[in-house]
RNA sequence: CGCGGGAUAGAGCAGUUGGCAGCUCGCCAGGCCCAUAACCUGGAGGUCGCCGGUUCGAGUCCGGCUCCCGCAA
């Protein structure tokens, strides 16, 4: 059985982890994620999903505050570690500690889209494909050779969540068979062409805020892609509009950038190149999310 | 005790200085029409979140409680 360490903390390595758990030809020694954080209206102290995870099959968790602490801790002979949305980029000291270094799943295909928004940013870019890729850790950030990809279509229901679920069954079920390759020496590490890289950044809130004078197409992209977070939102009468759903609708000229109407019943605005979103769901603060018909019902500030 | 919004008909909201509880939509019945999510007429549907207080009288004022949500982290 293989010695491994895994390192990761969202709910996209979760099924990574137990993939590797249940899999007899591995053996996880210990699990390294982030430490627990406050989540909530009341900021209550919340293990990150992995720790879960980890606690169900009882194996041994580190949430080191500094990588740093992990020099004496962690178990010897280590055969590889993998790393999995963990959040944190592993010093060279650590990188160098199992005998076959590092793997990592990645939730693009490789050059495309480097950085800690994959998902994300191949949805509103209008990506018509996607997928996960295993690959080597070197010293830059997704930047090592790649020992196996998985491809799937991104379709035009295609949110961030449904993306984020789809891409993590499908690391879940590449992982463990390209790791034994790997160790086995039967999978072989080919150079990503460095040439070919995209990169993306990381999200906030401030970045759901939409920019009206982008096109409709971009717009409808961008609340699919930031759903369920970090989630697209406008400014009305200094209140934030939570917008959780958008459609398409015909191109009026009329109407600028940012512009309010009604059409059809139903709250519309002007987008940039005289194209038109309606705002099929939304959610005003301290409400819940209500159609965009029944938010204009009892609304007066959106017509004027 | 982090900041803030909210609870009124099935849904979304209004309710002014306390004085018979309203609007839009939906629903039911009927009408108009080639037809309709359009239009017209009529109708059903509410312990105003819960408990207590002030008052001749509380959706409205006071105190407490429960639940929902936005921000922040």
């Amino acid at each position: 059985m293989h010695r491994i360490v895994f390192f990761g903390t969202s709910d996209f390595a979760v099924p990574h982890l137990e993939a590797l758990v249940q899999d007899s030809r591995f053996h996880v020694v210990a699990v390294v994620t982030q430490p627990d954080k406050p989540v909530g209206r009341h900021a209550e102290l919340t293990p990150p999903p992995v720790k879960r995870a980890a606690e169900r099959y009882t194996l041994p968790t580190f949430q080191p505050e500094k990588l740093s602490e992990l020099n004496s801790i962690l178990p010897p002979d280590l055969d590889v570690g993998v790393v999995v949305s963990y959040g944190k980029i592993l010093p060279p000291w650590l990188l160098e500690l199992p005998a076959r270094g590092f793997v990592n799943v990645h939730a693009s295909l490789l050059p495309r889209w480097r950085g800690p928004s994959p998902i994300h940013a191949a949805i509103a870019a209008g990506d018509t494909h996607t997928g996960v890729t295993v690959m080597k850790l070197d010293e830059a950030m997704d930047h090592g050779p790649i020992l196996a990809t998985d491809g799937t279509s991104i379709l035009d229901t295609d949110t961030g969540g449904s993306l984020h679920d789809r891409l993590a069954g499908m690391g879940a079920t590449l992982l463990p068979n390209i790791l034994d390759g790997y160790l086995s020496g039967k999978t072989g590490p080919t150079t990503q062409d460095h040439t070919k890289a995209t990169y993306c950044k990381i999200l906030t809130r401030e970045n759901g805020k939409i920019d009206w004078f982008k096109t409709a197409h971009e717009i409808e992209r961008q609340v699919r892609a930031y759903d369920p977070w970090p989630g697209s939102w406008t400014e009305l009468s200094g209140k934030r509009l939570k917008i959780l759903a958008v459609k398409i609708r015909p191109n009026n000229a009329s109407f600028s950038p940012g512009q309010r109407f009604v059409w059809k019943k139903r709250p519309t605005v002007g987008c940039g190149q005289g194209t038109t979103v309606e705002l099929v769901t939304v959610q005003p603060e301290g409400k819940k999310p209500m159609s965009g018909e029944e938010f204009i019902r009892g609304n007066k500030t959106w017509s004027e």
